[in-house]
This record gives structure tokens, sequence and C-alpha cells, in this order.
DNA sequence: CTAGGGTTAG
């Protein structure tokens, strides 16, 4: 046998091996000369093909020959395609035996691997054992805390690192950013990425608007956003992405404008966020013509959830229920944002029965899931349903109860008038009541006129959360409800000498792309006169039908006949008179507002859809209200 | 060889 120079066998001088030896002993296997062996790997390698490079492989272990640690790079990001595990194992397996060690570049391309493909355990262990850790190294390690949400490890590494004489560059920075879960440590590494000159980056800039906007530090967010030259994409997308999620849909759809005059083509994650924006907002027509632009990207499950989400809480289930059909992958969230978004508006068995599908599709249903489930159960009055549910929910779905679902069930006792035992059951809980548990059993006091167990619960309410006002309006209502003047008289000094103001009602309507806003004693509308006529036309209609307006809502100290006035000036009664007036005929009125429906304007709005044959869909920040012939989908309860 | 943006409830 000829020797053939290693040159031309691109096999690294790694590991130091002979060749006339390794071959001398084979001279009977019927395989290819090693040259050949090296270059078939090495042309499989590169065209991807798998099963033939590992073949080829095994071939080349049985002669002792390694190739170039770019082949091997090549392989292996072959294996990450194909999802190849015990490929990948092979690999390592065949680079790291007779004892060597390889260098630092193909390490790193192993833990990376193993880092792929969820193996944080043989990802940490070699990057433990390697005897020289690069920045690469650090990073990679420091982007698998950060994905597997072991923050602390995350911070932790970067120390480390610090204390080897690591540099970490824009990767490690980005990828660091993403374990902050403290506006301190933020700002101690914005600090530190100023200092080394990295905040221009595209890469740190969008983490760092992320990190910012998910603490809710929107002012910083846009500060770095806004200090940007040259701009990206992505980074549009961080911006507008974190104003959507921080509930301000007005900035985030600007902000979208303003990407768009500044170049740039929305894709799927802008798409997603102005969707979101525009479920925040209520606004069914711009989510539409969104609608339109993401059929474009048809398969996109995130986007597609997005457009679900959209379409329920903008209240068009018809929608709603066509995109889901439509979707060709659907996963938890697809399923539970139907369940509950055909819950919320009042389709209770539809979506109890979609539950089914969803146990049959073989989807496993998650904690929001159930949710959604036992708002169902809550919704229909189906009591005993529910509380199957809820008691089994553990055993049939491994999902412990959290205070969300306790909410549901608190909820459902109190619809179906076993008020007592809801505030047993809070007793009961196994996780700590907050304020939004209480503020459920005040809800289920206030249908119940059970006027001494809400005066508890508002306690509760008020200790932990001593400014809402909400709670005090609530209390105040249920008291005025049982004619119990000198309790709403003292509700409403204790409100005063807290300085506790309530937030001004505001209704939203979306009319020919144009959001009209009506504020409670604001008559800066450009309509607002012929509003006004309109509306006492309506009303003296509906006294003729037999409407007697609820005075028992009218928070200020007024007397008879102001007191009716009062209740005019509500802002969604401006909004349901404009809706009628501005909408076709048969158009739905669909009405956003900030503030719970009052008793007296729930009543309001059933006549008027009775009277004018219109539905009315009213979304208030908990419940949703579809006003048709003369009922509400609430069936009363809110 | 290492990095950034999007979906369900509250």
């Amino acid at each position: 046998m000829r020797a053939i120079p290693i040159s031309k066998l691109k096999c690294k001088a790694w590991p130091p091996f002979s060749l006339s030896r390794s071959c001398s002993h084979m001279a009977s296997v019927a395989e290819p000369p090693p040259s050949t062996l090296v270059d078939e790997f090495t042309k499989f390698c590169y065209q991807r093909d798998l099963p033939r490079a590992m073949t080829a492989m095994e071939a080349m272990q049985r002669r002792g020959l390694w190739a170039d640690s770019l082949v091997y790079s090549e392989l292996v990001k072959c294996c990450l395609a194909r999802r190849a595990v015990q490929q990948g194992k092979l690999v390592h397996k065949h680079v790291f035996s007779n004892g060597y060690r390889p260098k630092t570049f193909l390490t790193n391309i192993f833990i990376n691997m193993y880092v792929k493909f969820g193996l944080l355990e043989e990802a940490q262990s070699l990057f433990d054992e390697m005897p020289e850790r690069n920045v690469v190294s650090w990073t990679t390690m420091i982007s698998a805390y950060s994905n597997a949400k072991l923050n602390h490890k995350a911070l932790e590494s970067l120390v480390l690192m610090l204390r080897e004489d690591a540099m970490p560059n824009s990767f490690t920075y980005s990828s660091v950013l993403r374990a902050c879960d403290g506006l301190w440590y933020l700002k101690q590494l914005h600090c530190s990425i100023i200092k080394v000159g990295l905040e221009s980056d595209v890469f740190v800039r969008s983490a760092l608007i992320d990190v910012y906007s998910k603490l809710g530090e929107l002012h910083n967010a846009l500060g770095i956003f806004n200090e940007m030259v040259t701009g990206d994409l992505v980074v549009w997308n961080s911006i507008i992405g974190a104003f959507a999620q921080n509930s301000d849909g007005d900035e985030a759809l600007n902000l979208f404008k303003r990407m768009k005059g500044a170049g740039f083509a929305a894709e799927e994650a802008t798409l997603t966020s102005v969707l979101r924006a525009c479920t925040v907002l209520a606004l069914l027509e711009l989510g539409r013509q969104v609608h339109v632009h993401a059929v474009k990207y048809g398969q996109d499950l995130i986007l597609n959830n997005a457009l679900l989400d959209m379409y329920c809480k903008c209240g068009s289930l018809e929608d709603a229920n066509s995109v889901f059909t439509r979707m060709v992958e659907k996963d938890v969230i697809s399923w539970s944002t139907m369940i509950a978004g055909l819950a919320q508006n009042g389709f209770s068995q539809e979506a109890l029965r979609l539950f089914e599908q969803m146990k049959v599709s073989g989807t496993k249903p998650n904690y929001i899931t159930i949710l959604g489930v036992l708002f169902a159960c809550s919704h229909a009055g189906l009591l005993e349903d529910g509380w199957y549910y809820f008691q089994n929910m553990k055993q049939l779905f491994g999902i412990d109860p959290g205070r969300e679902h306790y909410g549901c069930v608190i909820d459902l006792l109190g619809r179906a008038g076993k008020v007592d035992e809801a505030a047993r059951l809070i007793q009961e809980m196994e996780c700590e009541p907050d304020a939004v548990t209480w503020r459920t059993l005040l809800g289920a006091c206030r249908v119940h006129r059970n006027v001494d167990l809400a005066a508890y619960a508002a306690k509760k309410i008020l200790k932990m959360d001593p400014d809402d006002a909400g709670t005090y309006i609530l209390l105040s209502n249920i008291y005025a409800n049982s004619q119990r003047w000198e309790d709403v008289a003292e509700v409403r000094k204790s409100m005063r000498a807290r300085g506790v103001t309530k937030e001004p009602g505001c209704s939203w309507i979306e009319v020919d792309k144009q959001i009209h806003a009506f504020i409670m004693g604001d008559d800066s509308h450009p309509q607002i006169d012929e509003i006004n006529r309109q509306l006492s036309l309506l009303v003296d209609r509906l006294m003729g039908m037999g409407y007697v307006p609820d005075t028992n809502f009218v928070l200020q100290d007024l007397e008879g006949e102001q007191r009716e006035v009062s209740l005019l000036s509500h802002s969604e009664k401006l909004a349901i008179v404009f809706g009628i007036m501005s909408l076709s005929k048969g158009r739905t009125v669909r009405i956003r507002k900030n503030l719970r429906i009052c008793g007296d304007c729930h009543i309001f709005a059933k006549l008027v859809a009775k009277m004018e044959e219109r539905v009315i869909v009213i979304r208030d920040p908990i419940r949703y209200h579809h006003f048709q012939d003369g009922v509400c989908s609430c069936g009363d309860y809110w």
C-alpha cells in the first residue's frame, strides 16, 4: 500500500496517527483507500446526505481516520437540520475518541449541538471539561440558560466569564439580556453595554427594548428606540410589540405607521403585534384589514392565533370560527383562545363542545384551557360540570388549580346563587386569595344583594389595594341598591378621604376607520348636540315601553330629575346612539369601554337592541355583552 | 461555532 500524504487526505494532523500503521492490518478489508473514504465523507457532508455521511464516517472510524473540523461542523449542521440526535452523539463520540481533545472551535460546535437538541447537561459537561473556553463557548452556554429560563445561571456565567478574562461581545449581551428579570440587573448590564460601546448594535438594541418593555419600562424602551440611527426590521418589531403587549394599542399603531413611512415592510411578527393592538383597542375593521395582509403568511401559527384572538375579543365569533376551521396546524393556544373566546362571548355550549373536540384531537389542555372551560361552565350555569372539572382537573389533565381557577368557580357558585359557598371556598383555597379573588366574590354579592358579605369582601380588597376606585364604586352601588344611603355616604366619604378618584368613564366606537371616543363630561365630539338630541328622543320612546332609569347607579349627590340626567351622560349611551346614527341598518354596533357597564346602561342597551333591531356588543374590561332582541349574552350576571 | 422581534388568562 502506498502512503498518502496527509495534506491530500483533508485530515487534520490530530490525533497524531500513522496511516501506514492504521491501514496495514486492514489491507484485506474491502473498503476504498483512505483518500477516497475521506473525500466521500466530505462530499456527503456538503451534500447534507446524512445516512451516507454516517456510513462513510463509520468506515473512517474503522481505519482511525479523522476529517477536517470544518467537515465535522458540516455534519453536525446536517444532524441539527434533521434533528438526528443519535447521529449527532455518534459524531461527537467519533471525534472525541482515542482520548483526543479537539480544539475550542470544534468543541463549541458540539456544545451548541447539544444545546439545540435540548440536552443541556451534555452541553454543560463538555463545557466544564474543555481546557480553553472562548467568548463563543460562554455565549453558547449563556444563551442556553436564557432560553431555559435559568436566569440566575445566565447572569452568573457572565460574571464567571469576566473573571476568566473573556470579553463579552454583542452576541453575549443580547443573550444575557433576556435573562434579566429585575430592573436592577438590567440597569447594570445596560451601563456595561454603553461602556463597551455596544449599545448601537441592532441585536443588543432590540434585546434592550424587549427587556425594558417586559419589565414595564416603556419609557426607557422608547428612548433606546429613538436613539437608533440605522433601522432594522426587528428593532421596529420590538418596539411595536412592546407597546402592543403593554396594552398601549394607540402607540403601537402609531409606530407601525412610522415604520411603514420609514420604508419597512411588515412581516409575521409585525402583523402579530399590530393584531394585538387591534385586539386591545377592539378595532374590528382595522383587524380585518390586517387579516388581508396576513393571508400572505397563511400558515404561520402564531399569526393565526393572534387573528383568532383578535376576532374573539372584537366579538366576531363568525370570523374567528372561519379562521379556526381553516387553520391546518393548531396548538394549545389556538384551542384555548377559541374556547375562551366562545365562552366569553356567551357561546358556552359551543365552547364545551370544542373542548371535547380538542381532547379527541390529542392536544393536551393546559392551565389556561381549563380556565376557559370553567368560565364556559360558569357562564352557562353548569354548576355540576364546572365543579366536576374543577375537582378533577389535577387527575384528568395534570393541572393544579390556581387562583384563576378558584376565581372561575367562585363566579360559578356566585352565579348559581351560592354566595356563601363561594366565600367558604375562598377560606379553603390552597393558594393565597388575592384582590382579584375577593373582587369576584364582591361581584357575586352585587348580583345577589348580599350586602354584608359584600362589605366584608370590599374590606379585604381595600386592605390589599386601598386605591381601587372600582371597589368603592361597586360597594357604593350595592348599598344604593339596598337603599342604604348612609352607607353610601360613608363609602364616598372614605373615598374622598383617601383621595381616590373614579377614572372617567370612556367608550370607544370605530366608524369608517375612525375611532370615536366618548368621555364622561367631555362634549368635544363634533356631533355631540345631535347625539344628545337623538338620545333624549330614544329615551322618551323607551320610557313609553316601560323603561325606568335606574338612578341607583348615580354616584354624585344629585336630586330627582338631575339624577336621571346624569345617567344620560354615561359614555356608552352616547356611543350606542352615535353607532346607530352612523352605521347603516343591520350592522352591529361594537363598543369598548374602560369601566364596567352599569346596570342602567345594561337595561338601556337591551331595550335599544330590541327596539332598533340591532345587535349591540359592548366589551367592558372583564366581560362581553352581546345585546340582541332584548337579552344579553351575559345572562344579566356580571 | 455564539445573539434580537410575535400567540391564550390575569
